[in-house]
DNA sequence: TTGAAAGCGCTAACAT
DNA sequence: ATGTTAGCGCTTTCAA
């Protein structure tokens, strides 16, 4: 790594002072033409690139902008984690990634580590069991997916979301749904499930029945969805005709305990996903799922903490889900 | 966000000189105990947290590495960048990333900003198209998964995975194999090729067959396995028994067209991929595949940054694949 | 062992 | 419009 070219050097060559530099580099009006392509030309030459740490330190901010998730194996958040880096990069801001690998402990850590470092502002995921988070450097924060009370908050609807979900198998005949839910302790998990029980609670009593009959709780991965998908379709008793996964990797479980079983879908068995990941889309049969509006999440998220605007309560946005209906459903037989 | 407490807050309170604080924080062995204890006290008490641009501008360096990665939205490179981000954070460093969306002439400009950024070094899985990398700052560089002549290297042994993979279809009966090849301007589709070819050469040129009708180039997607699959399992002529996918998003592709086709896999066609991502063990039924070596290539890149060593030819590092043998294979009818 | 002080490269306030 | 200069917070000589 040879000696960097500094703001000294160019000045010295174009003949100027480091302050006329200056102000050519950050666009300042004040510095006549003919300097500034002086200025601009000896840059050219140079290959003078400002020191970030430099202008980190004077300016106390550094463009740039923590990301903190829980994993990246999760093709959701490395799906957000791309339209948030993109759209700061488009705003010319760059992102300094720290995975939280599901522990809400090591979240206050990080975040502290990202102050240090001066970030303008951090886009949290909370893993499931964060109920707060410590901000002790009062860094700008907006917490996306999972609320987070008492933190501007950016997600989709689960709960419509849910709702949205359980509707559509309703109005195709089904009465006997089950809900693979998330971990109990998920924010996420609870909220859809709750959408859920909007449509299905007042059917379950109607019909007598117990609503913790038809829920199942496990983690949001695949493996979660399979092993869950195990119980739920065991041979004894009735067999729920649809499934609501609570998530598009659980419902890729589900779909592939239902084909070791030789349970087709979706013609003995309907099962609706939430997310919209890419592979929904690709598996067989595709999957029918609650879409997130991923882009408009990750870029609202970005934008809040570009903007600088304060951020209180009323910053909090909540974008409604669709359905994107494809292949996994179908009227019971 | 508060003023930040600085190294001199905390030398006033504790009755010591900055130099000395810095010491203390710096583990520097020349302080007394009492000093110590005292300043480590007030650091606790103050929050204390040493300001990562002052550090940087004066070190020259900053404990980050950066990754350029072409899309996150492949899960081969979000299980790599969270596998590099997991070692860095051991090693006491953070991660800027940064996405070329494998426009090979953004790379430059990436690597040049992080340049200025200070890292330490960067990870970067190179566009397709990359044939070469600008690197005018000197930064310290490891290539991964997709060579670049002159830089060091750090990938799974492609060609002898995808011999391996040849071979085992071989073994089982197959003799109308084709193979699912990458963008032709991709390195690593080249070598996955090369390695199938190896195997495939000989027998084709016994057969008295073409090499070029068995092999059709695609991006190393899902949907473009899935289209790609459905030249290969067109009805006109005789269907190859086994394909030979670069990718495994290529080869959940054609399972995708399979299934849409009614080809039964493994019975009626067998199916291989390569990378062994999360979801080959998830999709029905689940693929068989030559498996990288992931968290041992990303661990070795990001040590070699770390580590200081100097990064030259003999810095790089090929990995073995192993076969990962699941349900996409059968010998043929 | 410890303190004092010189910068690292830049921006912005001040002077001209 | 432009040059000069004082720091931003830290590490690291250099002296004591």
């Amino acid at each position: 790594m040879k000696p960097r070219t500094t703001i000294r050097d160019v000045a010295r060559k174009a003949g100027v002072s480091v302050g006329t530099v200056s102000r050519v580099v950050n666009g300042h009006p004040s510095v006549t033409e003919a300097k500034k392509r002086a200025v601009l030309q000896v840059i050219a030459e140079l290959g003078f690139r400002p020191d970030a740490a430099a202008q980190s330190l004077r300016r106390g901010t550094n463009r740039t902008l923590g990301v903190v998730i829980p994993d990246l194996r999760n093709p959701f958040f490395a799906e957000l984690m791309q339209h948030i880096e993109l759209r700061a990069k488009e705003r010319g801001y760059s992102v300094l990634f720290a995975s939280s690998d599901e522990q809400a402990d090591s979240e206050a850590e990080l975040i502290a580590n990202l102050a240090r470092r001066k970030v303008e502002g951090v886009v949290l995921v909370p893993s499931n069991r964060a109920e707060r988070i410590a901000n002790p450097d009062g860094v700008r924060l907006v917490v996306v997916d999972r609320r987070i009370a008492g933190h501007p908050f950016v997600a989709a609807d689960h709960r419509a979301g849910a709702r949205m979900a359980a509707e559509y198998l309703v109005s195709l005949g089904h009465r006997r749904i089950a809900c693979l839910s998330g971990p109990e302790n998920s924010f996420v998990a609870r909220e859809r499930l709750a959408g859920f029980m909007d449509v299905m609670a007042p059917r379950l009593a109607e019909a007598g029945l117990d609503p913790a009959s038809c829920i199942i709780s496990a983690p949001f991965d695949y493996e979660g969805g399979r092993e869950a998908a195990k119980a739920l379709l065991a041979d004894d008793g009735p067999r729920p005709t649809a499934v609501f996964a609570c998530s598009d990797q659980q419902a890729i479980g589900v779909l592939r305990t239902a084909f070791d079983r030789r349970i087709t879908v979706p013609d003995r068995l309907s099962v609706v996903g939430f997310d919209d990941i890419l592979i929904s889309d690709l598996v067989a049969p595709r999957l029918t799922t609650a879409a997130q509006p991923l882009a408009a999440i990750a870029n609202c998220a970005t934008d809040l903490l570009i903007g600088g605007e304060p951020l209180d309560a009323a910053a909090s946005h909540i974008f409604p889900c669709a359905m994107v209906l494809r292949e996994t459903c179908a009227p019971p037989l």
